[in-house]
DNA sequence: ATAAGCGTTTAAACCGTTTAAGTGATTGCA
DNA sequence: TGCAATCACTTAAACGGTTTAAACGCTTAT
């Protein structure tokens, strides 16, 4: 095998097309980018030409004239987590639409692989970056990549101070309708499992379930909190603690599907039965949701949504067009399924 | 807000700090790079003063002249499959550390995405391409992106006619061990779910439970073989033509741990108990199969080894060394959990 | 006869970096 | 003293496109 791609006979460029065909190199770039300015004889000769001879146009040198490079950047949290995995796939389509690339990356909630990330944006002339924000990001991270001539889009999580448009789901009345659910089924003990208080989103989930149970005047106790890590090993880790508990709440508002599905498989496993002996609710409704067992009943967060718009907000501001700061919440649903019901009485 | 990024005031480069400190922009370029040719004091001055003013590097500008992008591609099927998501993050270390940026695309198994991509990556100029060729890809494709200097390593997929390195793990052997495994317990009837035959991987997984039914002298009836897609959902909706099979099968070799996750919502569904009524394999050993009710027996796939020897061996071909094409197999491990069990008596 | 207009094409500047070749000045060695 | 070697830097030509003012050949209006 030939090493590092052994390049082929002779580099095919602009130059190669207007040598053959005895016209200028202005004429060709013209000509395949469809400009009025070339006669339609001209044009069709030159781009059939270049489909023969296989021309691949050089978008490095291009935009290096025209300062745009055709990426967007992209960085979450962590792409294995499906949540996000839904959110790309939404920008990814909506991205295609307009033919940009995007390159990704996960920041692990590490302010400064974020900071490496965008530094590659710009260093490759990135056009734009969609980001959710890792924890503890500082405004002023945010306002170097816009002064640096790369626009910003948060989604999933804000950061205070930073002017740029944020996409979101309303956490707060999301846990609150998952936390009323429950009540109007009749439990009086919940817990909270799962998150941390380090972002926006984690106060605000815990706030809507607190708003939930003052409104219905039932005590939330602090030892209801479990918090921990957005994943089904905490999720499931959490049972532990959970069984221990003193007074045992009888359900639970959990942070997201994939905490709430590891905690049903630890009940599974301590000899409980989720839905009868615990009612569980999850965040997001993922896909995988409707097939777990018990089916969970879920909030479901609008995440293709949040992407779509992120990416169409980017766009915009790529095609010049003013566009406001500001968060824009996304309304939650409330997807009920077997993995809530009345509290056991006795 | 401002529009489109709207620019700082002067746009950084090497000759604003040349002029600025009354020296060529070779010699900045050079002090930047640590060059041993400039001076350590006039480095210092220069590095100091670049780092002062916010200077940004313009990859770009670089890669026209040193055709080197620091960019590589990476396409698979699906980034929401789990089993891709691990194969990603290896990739993802393994090329952060020679400071490689990745792109990375969906094909969704659609040969003319994926094309659409490999030129996108001959347009931005990529130094490589590490991909799992969609089901269908024709060896031209890949010969293509070679002769324009594109270097191709593919993971998880063969690709007949492909003359370059290869990486996946032996699935032949690999369901054969989870096979056999089921019969060593006493199973003799043993179904297979999940998987197409249009791939090579579906085809030598078929392959191993053929081989290791044949071995121990069982029949393999083409009814028990249940095809589909690699999905929870799939997995899940199986169960149904399972539960309606004339001679019902005691044990399932399911295609991977997704299908087999699926499967098991399904029995429990039906109100048959995973492990118990049916033993259940799968195959990938993410690391969701150790939490899931009940812990999933799984043939490890060695998806990290995959990725990392992948990046490793594109790195290799970038940095001029020959490399040789053909397969390389991984060798897969039987991890045995509570999912499977000697079958019921009577 | 001159000017103006029109559709098409082109020469040349430009984008920001790298690098081969070149320039003085200093030092080393016989 | 002469010649080469070394040092520290500069010059200028790439790299492969895009852009814009100018040029071109021709028709039509004044």
């Amino acid at each position: 095998m030939c090493p590092g791609g052994g390049p082929l006979a002779q580099k095919i460029k602009l130059s190669t097309i207007a040598e053959a065909l005895g016209v200028s190199t202005a004429t060709v770039s013209l000509a395949l980018r469809d400009s009025p300015l070339v006669a339609d004889g001209t044009r069709e000769r030159i781009k059939d030409y270049a489909r023969e001879i296989g021309y691949i146009y050089n978008r490095r040198a291009a935009s290096l004239r025209t300062s745009r490079s055709g990426i967007v950047g992209v960085v979450v949290h962590n792409i294995m987590n499906p949540f996000f995995a839904e959110i790309l796939g939404s920008i990814e389509t909506e991205l295609d639409r307009s033919r940009q690339t995007f390159i990704l990356s996960n920041h692990y909630d590490q302010v400064e692989k974020q900071r490496n990330f965008i530094d590659t944006l710009l260093q490759l002339g990135a056009d734009g970056v969609i980001m959710s924000p890792a924890i503890g990001t500082p405004p002023s991270d945010i306002e170097m990549a816009e002064r640096n001539g790369l626009p910003v889009v948060l989604i999933a999580r804000n950061v205070v101070g930073a002017d740029v448009p944020v996409f979101r789901g309303d956490d707060t009345f999301g846990t609150s309708l998952a936390t009323q659910h429950l009540i109007s089924l009749g439990h009086t003990r919940i817990a909270m499992i799962g998150g941390t208080d380090q972002t926006s989103t984690g106060r605000d989930r815990y706030q809507g379930y607190l708003d939930a149970m003052a409104q219905a005047g039932l005590e939330a106790r602090p030892e209801w909190r479990i918090p921990g890590p957005r994943t089904k090993q905490a999720g499931f880790d959490a049972t532990q603690l959970f069984l221990t508990l003193p007074v045992r709440p009888t359900a639970v508002v959990c942070w997201n599907d994939l905490v709430a599905i590891g905690f049903m498989n630890g009940l599974s496993r301590a000899g409980l039965v989720p839905g009868v002996d615990v009612s569980v609710t999850g965040y997001d409704d993922l896909e995988e949701a409707a097939i777990s067992t018990p089916a969970l009943t879920t909030v479901w967060n609008g995440q293709r949504e949040v992407g779509r718009r992120a990416a169409k907000t980017l766009l915009e501001r790529l095609n010049g067009h003013e566009v406001h700061g500001g968060q824009e919440l996304i309304r939650p649903e409330l997807h009920v399924r077997q993995s809530t019901r009345a509290p056991k009485t006795g």
